[in-house]
RNA sequence: UACCCGGUGGUGUAAUUGGCAGCACUAGGGAUUUUGGCUCCCUUAGUCCAGGUUCGAGUCCUGGCCGGGUAGCCA
């Protein structure tokens, strides 16, 4: 069975993994919870972003992980926004996002959910809380607040307005909606214990005063419901069974369930796991603004950045990107995914679906003394040999034409098969030549022509009486396109960016090469046409995509997404450092 | 220093829940090749430590070590 075969599948929905991959521990719970009946035989998962930001490769991982989920188990999956603070969020991030899960692949159906289309109901909660006793409004400030709570290591101390009788809490938290206080001035705090271990129980604060719009529900509210008593009320408004998030909201689970218990409503089971971290990258939202604003990268969908804009731009698949994160599991510790992991995955889908294409990244010219000056032929190249549906296209084929630079040397270090002075290689596709003469700028000694002959004989033949072992890509000078191209890298030279010693920033380990932008190439006159999107492997050198934003009409722009493997760059280089 | 969570080759993740520590990636070697790609084969390398229970422990118990999280009116 080839990959391609494996890949052929885009189905939304549907995982990438085989069958037999091992049960990650959420799956594991969810069987259980299946084979008990926990909750009657249903999976019913959500993915909850806060719309707050543009979603990176780690939110993939928590896509794939709860579509996954409910499309393995016959379930669904709901897309809430969570959308509880009207200072940072915005309508423009929720398309985004949108955007983002259906390129991925998914599908929420009609099932678009936002916390805030639940501020009355859980304005009626925090009531019935008031009115149970469990809650009361606080009049103490920001300062105040962090004062009483304590310490991790001491206990807090009571509010002094935690006694306040149900008739005044409910007046007061009234004339808060009302707004009749100015933010900051009040809060409503739940009733729950302040010498408790778990800061999150030490009296939560759960509704705050901010007038401030809000991107769905204007100027209806002025108080707003904190994370904690939405998101597991949001849950349980949408049935969800099981309710999965990072590991950040381990010491939350807590609080998830007491609220959850105090208004004894429908309970859906909190389940964490660890955030994707990848190495030579960052993920935090933070970070990642911060590389936008200090202009460190063009912008949100910059190719070097992590986040599935920039990744698409780049080049990489939807596929490619679900079939990593199946690849990397899901558990408690907290790991770093070689980002080799990632490249591997677009290099497998891609080897089995992208056309082959012949580019030249750094031209010279190589002269056929034995090809006339009129001559033009075209020769048959397979478009994809991994694919034999793609066909094959003709390639015209001049006396004149462009090799790479890096496939000649003047003296061949060891198992260098390339060309040399006076050797043979294979022109990929067409015929063997050899280097005759070499032409060099008389003053800068530079090459800048090679005279070869070309052995009429080899078109599809091998040549007799010698073996030629080196084949190399080109392109005919008369007929190539000239375009640019950008070779995208790592963005940072340092694996792990989380750690750095004191004192350091993570701008320091900037990749000063991560975009080496190209002008002069060449490229094959069937792909000048190519479309913004499209995905190709120029022959020997890498996959490449089509730039959506800086390309034009028949002149394309190619992004660089992933070098092919190289093992002669591991063996030049242990050449040189022998 | 309180509470919570975690620790299996270099990286990540499994082990039928107490029964031969497996898989993927990486690295190294080889085969094949009109892409130094793909594919195929081989090799190196691991249960944090110390006790205990047991015929048998990665798995259970006790103690320790190491790492992470938590003191927003952020999510």
């Amino acid at each position: 069975m080839t990959t391609s075969k494996r890949h052929a599948d885009d189905t939304p929905n549907r995982p990438d993994d085989s069958p037999t991959r091992p049960l990650n521990f959420i799956e594991q719970i969810v069987e259980d919870d299946l084979r008990t009946g926990k909750f009657q035989g249903r999976v019913q998962t959500r993915f909850p972003p806060e719309p707050n930001g543009y979603l990176h490769i780690g939110h993939a991982k928590s896509i794939c992980l709860n579509f996954g989920l409910a499309a393995r188990y016959g379930g669904l999956c709901n897309l809430r926004f969570d959308d509880t603070n009207p200072c940072k969020e915005e309508m423009e991030y929720v398309e985004s996002i949108k955007e983002d899960v259906r390129w991925l692949g998914f599908d929420w159906g009609d099932r678009e959910f936002f916390a805030s289309d639940y501020f009355e109901q859980l304005y009626q909660w925090a009531e019935q809380m008031i009115l149970s006793g469990d809650a009361f409004v606080c009049d103490l400030n920001n300062e105040q607040i962090r004062e009483y709570r304590g310490t991790l290591t001491e206990p807090g101390r009571n509010s002094p307005f935690r006694e306040r009788s149900v008739p005044e809490n409910l007046d007061l938290f009234r004339r808060m909606r009302a707004g009749e206080f100015p933010d900051g001035s009040r809060t409503l705090r739940a009733k729950a214990d302040m010498a408790h271990p778990n800061l999150n129980m030490r009296d939560p604060v759960m509704y705050r005063i901010l007038h401030a719009h809000h991107h769905r529900t204007g100027d209806t509210w002025c108080i707003y419901p904190m994370y904690d008593f939405t998101h597991g009320q949001s849950d349980s408004i949408e049935r969800i069974t099981h309710s999965i998030c990072t590991l950040e909201f381990e010491n939350h689970r807590r609080l998830y369930d007491w609220y959850l218990d105090r208004l004894g409503i429908y309970h859906p089971q909190q389940i964490e796991f660890a955030r994707l971290n990848l190495t030579y990258t960052v993920m935090s939202k933070r970070k990642l603004l911060e590389l936008v604003q200090e202009k460190r990268v063009s912008g949100w969908d910059d190719p070097r950045l992590p986040t599935l804009r920039g990744l698409r731009r780049r080049g990489y698949t939807p596929e490619a990107i679900r079939r990593f994160c199946d690849r990397i599991g899901v558990a408690k510790f907290h790991s770093y995914i070689d980002v080799t992991v990632l490249e591997n995955s677009v290099r497998e889908h891609l080897n089995a679906t992208a056309p082959r294409v012949m580019a030249v990244l750094r031209p010279l010219r190589v002269v056929l003394t034995n090809v006339p000056q009129e001559h033009v032929e075209h020769v048959a190249a397979i478009n994809n040999p991994e694919d034999p549906s793609a066909g094959a296209r003709q390639v015209p084929f001049t006396r004149e034409l462009f090799i790479e630079r890096d496939d000649f040397r003047e003296e061949a270090p060891k198992k260098f098969f390339r060309l040399v002075p006076g050797g043979e290689v294979r022109l990929r596709c067409a015929y063997i030549i050899r280097c005759d003469e070499v032409i060099k700028d008389e003053s800068t000694g530079e090459v800048i022509e090679l005279r070869c002959t070309c052995d009429r004989k080899t078109l599809g033949k091998k040549p007799v009486g010698r073996k030629v072992k080196g084949v190399i890509h080109w392109v005919a000078a008369s007929t190539c396109r000239k375009v640019q191209v950008r070779l995208y890298d790592r963005l940072y030279t340092r694996e792990r960016l989380d750690d750095l010693p004191p004192g350091e920033d993570a701008n320091q380990y900037l990749n000063p090469n991560s975009l080496e932008v190209i002008d002069d190439c060449r490229i094959e006159p069937s792909a000048a046409e190519a479309q913004p999107g499209q995905r190709f492997q120029f022959e020997r050198l890498g996959y490449f995509c089509v730039d959506s934003r800086d390309s034009q009409p028949g002149q394309p722009v190619f992004n660089r997404t992933v070098p092919l493997r190289d093992t002669w760059a591991k063996i030049d280089k242990a050449n040189k450092s022998r």
